[in-house]
DNA sequence: ATGGTGGATTTTCCA
């Protein structure tokens, strides 16, 4: 099964290029983040009618997550369903086939200390106790989005300038590796254990043409999916040309 | 400390 993580940064305005990627790659699941629309108005029939079935959880202007797949998508919940009030909607999970997807889009938290950063933490670790609700650890299980964090320092083009920055600062790091904790591994180091490797590069600063990027998109995957992964790649070229996002997606064959 | 670009929505917020 391939499945896919990939924030589009709007799913109308990468209408063209999510069509392009699905043609071209041909996942059997995806995952997408900040969509940024109300579910009534997310580009459901194109896509349905390219044989996609389609799970969303949406609001206006931020945010929002997708699932898409090929086959049956069950068992949808929206949210981290732990009574917290949140109306933000960042996580949607489901399952499809054999394997539990949860696709979250986590707080960005705009620099260290800000009182964002602090609901990202709180958010992280919401994250994982809903993981560990969500998934069972014998069982084929993917949490995976935009965790808008870093592991460590090979997952950033220039260590010394980030030090200690935003999506790189040390309790941000620690929040993710409570899901590692879990026992969910990285899939994209099971292949790839050298750094330099990105998934995001700002706009801003014309990080991608400078290839100064962050890898802040991951597969997190329970024991029985990290054993049956055959691949995991990050597709460089949703990043080139015309109207590109400014994340890549990432792509695991399990 | 600031601005750069891009998206949604509305001349500003968020990333």
């Amino acid at each position: 099964m391939r499945i896919v993580t990939w924030n589009v940064n709007s799913v109308r305005a990468r209408l063209p290029r999510l069509i392009e990627f699905l043609e071209r790659a041909r996942p059997d699941v995806v995952c997408l983040q900040e969509t940024k629309c109300l579910d009534e108005a997310f580009p459901l029939d194109p896509l349905e009618d390219l044989g996609w079935s389609c799970a969303t959880f949406g609001q206006k202007t931020y945010n929002g997550v997708a699932i898409l797949a090929r086959g049956r998508i069950e068992d949808v919940v929206r949210g981290l369903d732990d009574g917290v009030e949140d109306p933000e909607a960042r996580v949607i999970s489901a399952q499809v086939g054999d394997v539990m997807i949860v696709n979250a889009y986590v707080v960005n938290g705009q620099e260290v200390g800000a009182d964002k950063y602090r609901y990202k933490l709180e958010w992280l670790n919401r994250l994982r106790d809903f993981a560990a609700r969500r998934c069972v650890l014998d069982e084929k299980g993917v949490v995976c989005g935009d965790f808008n964090v870093t592991f460590d320092d090979r997952d950033v083009h220039d260590p010394a300038l980030w030090h200690e920055k935003i999506l790189c600062s040390t309790p941000e790091r620690r929040a993710l590796a409570g899901l590692t904790s879990l026992g969910l591994k990285d899939a994209f180091r099971k292949f790839h254990e050298e750094g330099g490797h990105y998934t995001w590069w700002d706009f801003r600063t014309k990080g991608y043409q400078r290839q100064a990027g962050l890898r802040i998109d991951h597969l997190l995957v329970t024991p029985p999916a990290y054993e049956s992964l055959r691949a995991c790649s990050i597709d460089l070229a949703a990043r080139e040309g015309p109207g590109p996002s400014d994340h890549a997606p990432v792509i695991a064959d399990l």
